[in-house]
DNA sequence: ATTATAGTTGAACATTTATTCAACTGTCAA
DNA sequence: TTGACAGTTGAATAAATGTTCAACTATAAT
C-alpha cells in the first residue's frame, strides 16, 4: 500500500530546497520593508496626500494636519531619509516636494486594496 | 512699496483651505498605514515573497526562512487579518496561499524604488 | 489508547517608534 | 541690535511590535 495518498503529507523537501535559493537577500529585504516602514504611519500619508496637491512649507502641512510643526518637521525627516521628499529653503521657510514617482502609484494600489 | 514680493512669505491660507478638505477620512487613513505596516516587516515580506512561488504549509515556511513554527504561525496571523494570504487545512497542516493580486504589483513597484 | 506531529495561542520581554517639550539655529523686519 | 517667526533637533515618555517560550488543540499512525 506504498502509493496510497497520505491524509497528511510530510513537509516537501524537493519545494523547500527550490524555492529557499530564491529569497530576496538581506539586504534587499531590509530595504523593501523599510521603504513599507516608512509609508505604515497615517501622519506620512497625510503628508504624502497633501504634498501630491501642491508644494507646501512645515507651517502649512502643521496647519493642514493640525499638528505641531515639530512633529511634522520629525515625519518629513523620516520622508527625507527614504527619499521620498526633497526640500528646498527659500527665505524663512522650507518647501518640500514629492521626490517619487512610484509613491503616487503603489498609494492608489494600495486604496484599491482596502476598498473591497 | 506694497507691491513687491516678500523675501519669505507667510503661511498661504487660502491654499491651506483648499487642502484641507480634500485629506482622507481618518477611517481610510488608519487603514492605508495599516496595510502598510502589514507589508513593513522583513518576515512577513518573505512569507509573501515564498507564497508567490507556491502554496506552502507552515512548517515549509518554516524551514524556508529558518524560523520556528510560533514565529511564523504568529505572522501569517498578521497576514490573514490584513486578507492578503488565506489558509486551508489538509489532514495535519495548513496550508497559506496568496489572497490578492495587488500584493505583487506593489511590491514590485517597491522594489523599482528601493532599486534606484 | 497512546504517541507523535502540525499548528495555534497568550504572556513576557526587548526593541522600535511617534509625539511632546524645551532649547537651539537661521532669516527677516523694525 | 533687537525681536519675531520658521524650522530643526535631542531627550523623554508612552505606545506598539516581533520573537521566544510553554502550554494547548487537533489530526494521524501504531
Amino acid at each position: 500500500m506504498e502509493n496510497k495518498t497520505p491524509d497528511s503529507e510530510a513537509i516537501n523537501a524537493d519545494l523547500v530546497n527550490k524555492i529557499k535559493p530564491n529569497m530576496p537577500k538581506k539586504e534587499l529585504l531590509y530595504d523593501l520593508s523599510d521603504f513599507f516602514k516608512v509609508m505604515g504611519d497615517s501622519t506620512r500619508i497625510q503628508l504624502l496626500w497633501a504634498l501630491e496637491e501642491n508644494e507646501l512649507c512645515v507651517g502649512e502641512l502643521a496647519a493642514i494636519l493640525d499638528m505641531t510643526k515639530s512633529a511634522v518637521s520629525h515625519q518629513l525627516k523620516v520622508l527625507r531619509t527614504a527619499k521620498l521628499v526633497r526640500s528646498q529653503k527659500r527665505g524663512k521657510n522650507v518647501y518640500y516636494s514629492l521626490n517619487d514617482e512610484h509613491v503616487q502609484i503603489i498609494v492608489k494600489m494600495a486604496l484599491e486594496h482596502v476598498c473591497e
